[in-house]
RNA sequence: GGCGGGAUUCCCGAGCGGUCAAAGGGGACUGACUGUAAAUCAGUUGGCACUGCCUUCGGAGGUUCGAAUCCUCCUCCCGCCA
């Protein structure tokens, strides 16, 4: 590196929306030898989004400024849960769940990790302490400074239980930080406390306190509110290319420079238009998670079907049985795309249904079998199926 | 414990005996325009092989020719007093 400490450190914590203590990152920095940057995840949702790779991509940056990245894999604090943002208590998930979740996380966090530069690590090799192990951790903290959280406060002051196991979970994760000795820990925003009680806790064990960092959470592709699974605004990072290219070009335009800073650590490119640097940033995220191949090919067929009217290469099949040589539309829609009949005829009557790119009239309900087998039907703009007439 | 106010279709929210599949807004969907952007315009938004039929207004009963609307009980929320 030829940067200087205080240099690497403005570099590094870009983008952050906390880097605490003050000054602390160019301390650590300024020692010379490579820290130890450590994110914790619980693994209880098998597969990320785009969102959580925010922090990854840090991580990554992390790797490339020639730093150690450990990973740890909560399967010890899974059986608790972490109450962060929660407004309920959360059902302790079975070892096999866990240990498969874990599994799929490591594998999708490797498209954007460096695997050279990285450690991981089960927390459950040290959570199984001894009572006086577990004791002498508890000592490091009060009751008072845990319910300060917000979440718990407002559950406390809702009169919505809060579970004894809860309120141990930020203790426990914190403890990873001297299990491991954490220069770096980083997380979103919304963990700024767990991160901060781990500094606390390093400390009690006569660790020198990690510097914390925070990232902001990525709005989805609403450009609204924070990307999430639950309000559908996300792109999974298992999802198809074609998907995720077209998806990722669906995000406005006002969220481009975050999405840019974010999930590619860069700048949009200097310039080109909204649509070319969305283009470029859809090709970019389709190539970190499916490859080089894939990306163009994702890209090509996205212009032929949306530039140029055409069918995607791969459509769902649909089968269906005419009556007396006839199939009726509305029942062939609602069996193509899970929407209801009523809902096929409204797309109908809108002219919302194509077969191989050509509009059907809106009072077309029957069609002879032999029209309609073997070509491509389509409702609206973006769903398609190949119909074969039994 | 006492007094009062609520629960309506995906969400918010009108409706207070028939003209209610239920106003309005949000969201979503379809079409036009485009760059699967934004903005805008138009339409749709319970189900059904659908000019009609069926099921919805917290739950269960009841009054009535007729109930989202009135009565009884139940469940859950929210204010005020203690």
């Amino acid at each position: 590196m030829s940067l200087d400490p205080a240099q690497a450190a403005a570099w590094l914590a870009r983008n952050a929306v906390d880097c605490l203590p003050a000054g602390g990152l160019e301390a650590k920095l300024g020692a010379g030898r490579p820290l130890r940057v450590k994110l914790g995840i619980d693994p209880t949702a098998p597969d990320i989004h785009l969102g959580f790779t925010v922090v990854l991509q840090k991580l990554r940056e992390f790797q490339d400024a020639g730093h150690t990245v450990v990973l740890i894999i909560g399967d010890g604090t899974a059986r608790v849960g972490d109450p962060s943002g929660r407004s309920a208590t959360r059902p302790m998930l079975s070892l096999e769940e866990i240990r498969a979740n874990a599994a799929t996380f490591q594998e999708q966090a490797m498209k954007v990790l460096d695997r050279e530069r990285l450690e991981v690590r089960f927390n459950g090799d040290w959570l199984d302490m001894s009572m006086a192990d577990l004791l002498r951790l508890l000592s490091t903290t009060t009751v008072a400074h845990l319910i300060e959280r917000d979440d718990f406060a407002k559950r406390l002051g809702a009169g919505t239980p809060v579970a004894m196991l809860e309120l141990l979970y930020p203790l426990l994760q914190g403890y990873d930080s001297v299990a491991v000795r954490a220069d770096v820990e980083l997380g979103g925003t919304d963990q700024k406390f767990n991160l901060l009680l781990g500094r606390d806790i390093q400390r009690a064990y006569g660790q020198e306190g990690q510097v914390i960092m925070t990232m902001p959470l990525l709005t989805g592709t609403d450009g609204e509110r924070k990307m999430s699974k639950s309000l559908g605004n996300y792109i999974g990072v298992t999802e198809p290319p074609e998907e995720m290219y077209g998806k990722t070009l669906s995000i406005p335009d006002t969220s481009l420079a975050s999405w840019y800073a974010l999930l590619l650590g860069r700048a949009e490119p200097p310039g080109s238009g909204p649509r070319d640097a969305k283009r470029e940033l859809a090709r970019a995220l389709v190539e970190r998670f499916h490859g080089h191949g894939a990306a163009a090919a994702a890209q090509a067929a996205f212009d032929r079907v949306h530039i140029d009217g055409g069918v995607p290469d791969s459509v769902s099949e649909v089968s269906f049985e005419a009556h007396a040589g006839t199939v009726h539309m509305p029942a062939l829609l609602a069996r193509a795309f899970g929407v209801s009949t009523s809902e096929a005829r409204r797309s109908l009557r809108q002219g919302g249904v194509r077969l191989d790119g050509e509009p059907l009239a809106p009072d077309q309900l029957e069609l002879p079998a032999g029209v309609v087998t073997g070509r491509v039907l389509q409702l609206g703009r973006r769903r398609f199926a190949r119909v074969t007439v039994l």
